[in-house]
DNA sequence: GAGTGGTCTAGACCACTCG
DNA sequence: GAGTGGTCTAGACCACTCC
């Protein structure tokens, strides 16, 4: 089976560009047509080498670029692995709800990593986004998101710490213990953005460095307009759609 | 300058890892402190090896993290380089607003860079989308959306052909053109997610390859409920932030 | 033509996984 | 302990930019 795609055959025609894209495109065109499957392994990387007449190094630069746009997988004294396919979920991004009662909704699992859950001294971001004073502390609930056992989303949420002074009281949904205290927030501005994930963000989430994120940073409001949540989240992009319902704005809106 | 963050000291003092990531600590280090700053040159990787005692091959892989996160830019012939900074635009996300209409309400000029402006042979994904039927040719337009010079956004968007008969006849504004023939979508669905880009995408938008992009998915329907326009874009992480406003979900839409 | 980044090689050792 | 990916080296040639 592997003979097509890593046989030394037909590399460098002249018309190609350089031997590692040769290759790279070889392997993602197995597994577009499903010559490789979600879970196969590749050849280890001295054997590819060997059968393609490339040096390992070569063959390596091909395989880093796939690991990078997330179609493998690499497993250090494992092997090389066509990713397993991740079911992309999606979720409404005008209503305020919460991670835990979204999941519960579509009868997912969901667990938390805990990160932190404690008081801090606030960043100087934080000191802005909820108006804090002078010695006031921060609590700081952060933990990464899972549901039937992948990581879907790291959460970093702030909040005065009158609004939550035992952030260690949190179990599984915030929102919940917020809306005991009569605290839950009834509005929210969220900015979205994407990134590229940090090596430690992108372990976080079970995938390799540098995949690309959805970045959500949301303030949200009591009714009385006074700030209680300031949460920064981070979202595999390969795992996640954001799904909005857009209208027509009002003239008064668009001048 | 550059003697402290090239110098051959202080590399593997045992409790750092890698080399080529203590290197790239290093000059992400100069780069916050603003030790270099936007458009600086760092020097030739050749030096760079010599001054730090690494060889070349380490030093490039240092680099080239740096590059995937956007923060040094290299350019084949002339050097290596701090990023320019990119000066950040928000949108807001639950507004049916065209992109020419946005930039002229902030005083930015737009301009488009065609890459396709004609009727089409549809994709399987164009006439599920559209609901095209056989035989059906689909109109496409497609272009990089730039403002002041900048490269933002790559747009491809797919009309049924009885919508917009003659593509070539957008100039600037698409929902201009629909508009004045009376079919100006009023409502509009969104999907939202993270992607990196591809090689042909990145270099359309002038950053790395594999750098991470905000990916919408629109389609936009007339009040009678057809569907009028099926847009894929692809915004720089790097440049965009779009920005919802959350309202709490009413009992009904909660269960 | 001198200097830059881009590609490629052969070979080495290390850290980790797994039977 | 055998096999895997992860790191690192020294040296080479090519393609491009810029003077």
């Amino acid at each position: 089976m592997s003979e097509t795609i890593f046989s030394a055959a037909g590399f460098d025609e002249r018309h190609a560009g350089p031997l590692y894209l040769q290759l790279q495109r070889r392997i993602a065109e197995a597994v577009a047509t499903g010559q490789l499957g979600p879970g196969d392994s590749l050849p280890p990387e001295r054997d590819m080498a060997a059968m393609t007449g490339l040096s390992r190094v070569t063959v390596r630069k091909a395989v880093e670029g796939l690991v990078a746009q997330g179609q493998l997988v690499q497993r250090r004294g494992s092997g090389t692995f066509v990713a397993p396919q991740v079911e992309r979920l999606e979720q409404a991004l005008s209503l305020l709800t919460s991670f835990t009662e979204d999941m519960a909704r579509r009868g997912k699992s969901v667990e938390s990593i805990w990160l932190s859950r404690a008081l801090h001294v606030p960043s100087p971001e934080e000191v802005m986004a909820l108006g804090l004073g002078a010695g006031d502390r921060v609590a700081r609930i952060e933990r990464v998101r899972r549901s039937d056992g992948v990581p879907l989303a790291i959460e970093r949420a702030s909040l005065p710490p009158d609004v939550l002074p035992d952030p260690a009281e949190v179990d599984t949904s915030l929102y919940a213990v917020l809306h005991l205290r009569g605290l839950r927030p009834v509005r929210a501005v969220q900015r979205i953005s994407a990134a590229n994930l940090s090596a430690r963000d992108a372990d976080l989430l079970g995938v390799a460095s540098g995949a690309a994120g959805l970045k959500i940073e949301r303030i949200g409001y009591l009714r009385s307009g006074r700030v209680v949540e300031f949460t920064r989240s981070l979202y595999r992009g390969d795992a996640y759609d954001f799904a909005v319902e857009l209208k027509l704005p009002s003239d008064e809106e668009r001048t």
